[in-house]
DNA sequence: CCAATGCATCGACAACTGTCAATGGGAGGA
DNA sequence: TCCTCCCATTGACAGTTGTCGATGCATTGG
C-alpha cells in the first residue's frame, strides 16, 4: 500500500500535509477497497436508484415486490430491473422469488459499511 | 410530497408494504433532496475522486495543494482539476487560493449529511 | 514589464450509462 | 398443456463521463 508522497515540491504557505492517522477516509485507501466503495457510491449516485433504496428501506416488512417498484419510480419495467441489478451488484439490495414475484430488500449491513466509510478520521 | 402507492395490485405472499415512519431513507425522498443526494453520491462514485477525498480528509492541516494532488492520484493536471470541480459542485470540497497555489479541503459537514442519509430508519 | 509557474478551461474522443421496445424464460392458473 | 403474468435480458440509441493535449488566465519572481 504505497504511501502517497505529499508535500514534495516548492510551496510556501502552510507546512507539508504529510499523512497521519489512517482510516477509511485516511489516504490512500487500499485500491480494491477504494473501487469497491466507488461502485457502491456510484450505485447510489442516481436519483432513480436512490429512490428505490429509500422505498425499500422504508418498507414495513423490509421487502417490496418489483411490481410495486415499477409504478413507484415511474420508469419502465426493464429500466427498473436494470437499476435493481446495479444496486444488487453493488451489494446494496438483494431479491428473492416468492412464487411469481420477486421481492427486493435493502442490505443494511452494506449501508452501514458506507456510513462508516464517511466517518471522520 | 405525494406518497407512493404501494401494495396496490394482485400479490399474495406477505402483506402490502405500506409506507410507515418517514426519514431520509424513508420513501419517498423529497425530489430536490433526492437529486441533491444523488449528485453527492455520484461525485463519490469514482475511484479517483474517492481517493482525492480520502487524501484531503487525512491531510494533517486539512488542506492539500493541487500541485500535490496531481502526483498523488497519478492523473493529468486537467483531469484532477476536472474531478475537483465535480467534488466542489457536489459541495464535498472547496478550494482557496494561497498565492500561486490552490489548496483544497474536505467539507466535513457535507460528509456528515451523507452519513446521516444512510442512517437506518 | 517579462518570463515562469500553478491551475482552470476548451476541444476532442472513446467509453460508459440511462432509457425503452421487443423478446425470452420461469412460475401459476385454467 | 396452454395461456397469462412477472421479471430479466437483449438491442439500440442518445446523452453523459473520464481522459488528455493544448491553451488561457492569474500570480509571482526577476
Amino acid at each position: 500500500m504505497a504511501k502517497v508522497e505529499l508535500g514534495s515540491a516548492r510551496r510556501k504557505t502552510p507546512e507539508p500535509a504529510v499523512t497521519c492517522c489512517v482510516s477509511l477516509l485516511g489516504a490512500p485507501l487500499d485500491e480494491s477497497v477504494n473501487s469497491n466503495l466507488a461502485e457502491a457510491f456510484s450505485a447510489l449516485g442516481d436519483p432513480v436508484r436512490l429512490r428505490l433504496v429509500s422505498i425499500l428501506a422504508a418498507a414495513a416488512d423490509g421487502a417490496v415486490c418489483v411490481c410495486d417498484l415499477v409504478p413507484a419510480v415511474g420508469k419502465s419495467q426493464p429500466t427498473v430491473s436494470h437499476h435493481l441489478r446495479i444496486l444488487g451488484n453493488a451489494g446494496l439490495v438483494s431479491g428473492d422469488r416468492r412464487g411469481k414475484w420477486v421481492w427486493y430488500s435493502v442490505n443494511r449491513d452494506r449501508l452501514a459499511e458506507l456510513r462508516s466509510a464517511l466517518n471522520d478520521r
